[in-house]
RNA sequence: GGUGCGGUAGCUCAGUCGGUAGAGCAAAGGACUGAAAAUCCUUGUGUCGGCGGUUCGAUCCCGCCCCACACCA
């Protein structure tokens, strides 16, 4: 994979701009096959740090073609924290993510002053950064009930259960949204309190500094960049890794781009050519909703090739 | 060459018993605190193939032409 934005920005970035107080996290983000690995490798060698992965699908051992993971000989050259942690069937989620991360956090700032954490995952970075409201943990049964009870019976039958246990969600909530609505439920039904009364305006305090570092590329050079990415893939053998993926495909981590496109083209209901057109397709729009979720982070610098010199204007986080 | 069926939004198509048109997908924008590579919301003017004719009025009827597909020669 080749760097498409250049290394050399970290070092300006370091030092000639910035002074670190005692312990910093510097965040690499940005939309999907922008370059994001890369540069945080770079980064994490040039400073001598580790690197924790906010990304939702990497952490999964058995994906690593399909969600673009890291070499083994990139993954041998900087420690990463988050990839390779999990496994497909266990229950991956941002509150765990946040959970995990402080800790990866606290063991590097052991030894290290900084870190990086590279990711697109939004909800993920936002949970390390901000943190998420504390509620607790649902029961298993109420969940499955909730689950099994919109697979029957549909979205109709969820309005009809969430304006009767929880009003006020369903006056203010997100009631066209199934997950949302499944999630307000079952919170309600496990705690008898509406989702909506855990939600806190504030954030959480953390003891590092932050620094947000946003790839951005021009919406051709980002298409580009997927589609070769999308032929890479596929020429190192993303078939193979999905065939072997087939009897979890109900599983949430499979509710991937590039495997669920694959397992139509497996049974047969699509071409290869079109598969390919697809994942192509529903990653631009995957792309376009990290963008629209990091664009309102006014924490974010964003950089591209051309706007290195921007870097200079960073002072303190 | 003949016959048939089509030519409507970027694509696939619906529709108007004649009063200038609408779905899905795409695209664009947005939301999103335990599924987040997920999930959801908003946004639809386009010489209705071309030229004539009939009509107060045609994308819709009529004629000719062009294009595509199918079948027959």
């Amino acid at each position: 994979m080749k760097f498409i934005v250049s290394p050399l920005i970290f070092d300006e970035f370091f030092t000639s701009s910035v002074k670190l107080k005692n312990k910093t996290v510097i965040v690499i983000l940005g939309p999907t096959a922008a370059g994001k690995t890369a540069a945080a490798i770079r980064l994490a060698q040039l400073i001598q740090t580790k690197i924790i992965s906010a990304d939702s699908r990497q952490c999964f051992r058995e994906l690593s073609i399909g969600v673009a993971k890291p070499t083994e000989k990139e993954l041998r050259s900087v420690h990463h924290y988050f990839i390779n942690s999990h496994g497909i069937h266990e229950y991956v989620n941002a509150a765990l993510f946040e959970q995990l991360a402080l800790q990866y956090a606290q063991e590097i700032f052991r030894e290290n002053d900084k870190l990086v954490m590279v990711g697109g995952t939004g909800l993920y970075i936002r949970a390390f950064c901000e943190g998420l409201d504390e509620i607790p943990v649902v029961e298993k049964n109420i969940r499955e009930k909730i689950q099994k009870g919109y697979a029957q019976y549909g979205l109709g039958w969820l309005q009809d259960e969430i304006k009767k246990y929880d009003t006020e969600f369903y006056r203010e909530g997100e009631i066209l949204n199934p997950q949302r609505v499944m999630r307000a439920l079952e919170v309600k039904l496990s705690t008898e309190r509406s989702i909506l009364s855990f939600h806190s305006t504030q954030k959480k305090h953390r003891a590092f500094n932050i620094i947000k570092v946003g790839l951005r590329l021009s919406r051709e050079q980002l298409h580009r960049n997927i589609n070769n990415r999308t032929e890479q893939m596929i020429s190192n053998g993303l078939l193979q890794e999905v065939e072997q993926l087939q009897p979890y495909r109900h599983l949430n981590a499979l509710k991937t781009v590039g495997y669920t496109e694959l397992f139509d083209y497996v049974d047969k209901k699509i071409s290869l050519d079109a598969a390919i057109e697809l994942i192509n397709k529903n990653t631009r729009q995957y792309a376009k909703r990290q963008m629209t979720w990091f664009k309102k982070d006014d924490a974010v610098t964003w950089v591209d090739p051309d706007e290195l010199h921007l870097l200079k204007n960073i002072t303190e986080p």
